[in-house]
Order: C-alpha cells, then sequence, then structure tokens
DNA sequence: CTTCGACCTGTCACTACTGACATGTCGAAA
DNA sequence: TTTCGACATGTCAGTAGTGACAGGTCGAAG
C-alpha cells in the first residue's frame, strides 16, 4: 500500500487508465493505441508510458494480468483504476488548454510589417483548410460501427473539424482587419 | 560569447522578447504583462521568467539597461534578440497545440452511463457560453487604440470569442448526438 | 538454419514548468 | 517614526514530457 497516491490531474495517468479499459495490453500495445488514436489528443513517448505503467502498477490501479514471450506483461485495470478513471471523467473538472503558440505570435505581429503579419493569418488559414481536407477524408474512412473507441471518437472528429472551419474563417477575418487596419493608416 | 545557443521552438523565449519590444522592463515587470495580457496564451511563473531572463542575458539576446532601487534590474531588447524574434515570427511554423483533457474525456465518455456522458457535453456548453460572455463584456472593456498589443490583442480576443462559440455549438450538438444514439439502441 | 523485422522492456539526460520558500528594500500613510 | 504593502530578486525540489540509447527475443520467410 502506497500511501502517496500521486497528483491529481495528470492525465498521461488517465489516458492508459481509459485504453486499459477496452481490454488488457502490453506497454507495447498501448504505445500503438496512443500513436493511433489519442495522437492528436494526448500524445504519449514509449519512456513516458513504461515509466506510467509503473506507477499505475505500484498504485494498484493496474495489475500485470499476464506475462507472455519476450518478457511481454500485460497490464489490466483494477477496480480501484476503473473507480478512478470514472471519479475523473465526471467529478474532475477538465482543466482548459492554457497555452497556444499560434495566439502568442498574434500579440506580436506588431513586430512585423502589415505584409508579414498578413502573410502569417494567411498561412494559417491554408494550414487549417489543409487539416479539414483531411479530416473530412479521415471522416470517410472510419467504420461508423467499429469498436468503442470508434462511437465517442467521432464526436472528436466532429470538433477537431469545427475547429479547423473556425480558424480558417478567424484567419481569414484577420488578414482582412490586418488589410483594414493598412489602409486606414495610410 | 556563450556556444551553445540554447534550443528552437522554446516560446516563453519569444513571448519575453515580444514583451521588451514594448520597452525596457524589469523580471517584476513583466510578471505583470504576463498576468494581465499573456495569462491565456502563455502563463510564466515568477521562477520560470527570472530563470529565463537570465538566460537571454547570457546568450545577448537582452541587456541590463539599468539598475535601480531594491536591486532592480531593467531588460532591454539587443538587436539580435529583436532580430531573433522576428525570426521566429515570420519563418519558424507554429507548432499545433497537441494536447486537449476536454477531448481525451470525450475518448472515453463511454464509460460512463449515457445521461453522465450527456452531462458532461452539457457541462462544456454551459462553460462556453460563460467564457463567451466574460470575452464580450472584456471586448467593450478594451480601449481600442490604447497600446500596439491592443491592435493584435483584439485579433486574439476574437479568435476566443469564436473559439468559445464554435465550443458551445459542438458541445450542445454532440450531447445531441449521444442522445440519439441512445434512443437507438432501446 | 539463418536472418531479419516486429515485438518488447527498460534507462538516461535534458528541458519546461509549477508552487513554495527565502530574503530583502523602498516609500507613503498613519 | 514606524509600519506595511508593493516592489524586487532569487533558489529549490518535484513533476511532466522528449529523444536517444541499450538490450533482448520470437517467428516466419527464404
Amino acid at each position: 500500500m502506497s500511501m502517496m497516491n500521486y497528483a491529481a490531474g495528470v492525465s498521461l495517468k488517465h489516458a492508459t487508465l481509459g485504453l486499459l479499459t477496452y481490454g488488457p495490453a502490453s506497454g507495447y500495445d498501448l504505445l500503438q493505441k496512443f500513436r493511433e488514436s489519442l495522437a492528436n489528443v494526448w500524445p504519449a513517448t514509449q519512456s513516458q508510458l513504461y515509466g506510467e505503467l509503473g506507477k499505475l502498477a505500484a498504485a494498484g490501479l493496474v495489475t500485470v494480468a499476464a506475462e507472455g514471450p519476450r518478457g511481454r506483461k500485460e497490464y489490466a485495470i483494477t477496480p480501484e483504476g476503473s473507480a478512478e478513471l470514472r471519479h475523473w471523467l465526471g467529478e474532475v473538472p477538465p482543466a482548459p488548454n492554457r497555452r497556444s503558440e499560434m495566439l502568442l505570435r498574434v500579440f506580436f505581429l506588431g513586430m512585423l510589417t502589415p505584409e508579414q503579419a498578413r502573410e502569417y493569418l494567411d498561412d494559417r488559414a491554408t494550414v487549417a483548410a489543409e487539416l479539414q481536407a483531411e479530416l473530412r477524408e479521415l471522416a470517410t474512412t472510419v467504420d461508423p460501427d467499429s469498436g468503442p473507441l470508434a462511437v465517442y471518437g467521432r464526436l472528436a472528429l466532429e470538433w477537431a473539424l469545427r475547429f479547423s472551419v473556425m480558424q480558417e474563417e478567424w484567419a481569414t477575418w484577420a488578414a482582412d482587419e490586418v488589410r483594414r487596419a493598412q489602409e486606414g493608416v495610410e
């Protein structure tokens, strides 16, 4: 029984527990899933994941359910882990994203010439449009009734789609604003 | 002359340089500015900032332009610092946000009852609506021609506004989807 | 029967960030 | 003239995250 549960609000922990609710898996397996489905939501490196699994096991939130060839350790979520995950999902308010490099740059666009500033914003619009195309492509690819991850995964996909639409529209508008301000001064 | 410039893509560095383009300031001053204007874009703690100023000075991107009472050190950006900032703004593509705790939770909403899942989504809609109200309030407060930060700051504000609108609409839609799926099964 | 790619776990050094602690000084109001 | 709030700098231990290094094994195709 370890006395200190490690700090709250740490999402790698919950991402790992969440993936394990879909069935037991090794660190190696989980790493694939992180890359396949969570890459754009909560990426994790190999070193981080193996470390996390160790902590999770020490805290009793997962157990080594089976050992296989090549030193494979198959982890399974415990009832305590499951309770922790549900607690996090239902009772802990999500922390909003605090940092945006894209917006930070906007604050300092005044250092550039208006032309360069517009170029930056136009580029944002282009990138957002490209992302949109990729996402729409992806949406057609996803099997509508494959696995339970797909059910709520579609909601996440829709979010990303709407986000990229918003970003494109905003960037186009902002580039226009810059042009307008420029004309006003001249 | 230090041989190693510290790693690229580190935004606290550029946030600090950016703030210093508005005039010389002490660590203390900068900390206020971080809290006032960059809090929702790139927050920084005191310990981080003082450390950063030290590194920036060692790298020659800022200098101690004046020393005042209470050990006050007034930092000013150097031509090298200014060049670095412009390089970052104009030539280095911004890294997209990779992590979203909010979306991570969406992936695991299947662990909860559909009612709880809908509650989560409804809460997101509510929070987004509240944020929107605050932002609109803030928009009326901002002096339209105060300081150069305000010019591009307005673009950032508009982004936040559009983001919160998007989030609210998405969450409302998603809660509806969950209800629909629930009815489909019953 | 070899060999090679996929499988599999682990460690290390380093950077970024956080919150708390420690330590003082100046200036204005009481 | 005291005292207190704002000014001001710095350090430290700890967590999170990254990329590289290191080492080993199984299974199937050639």
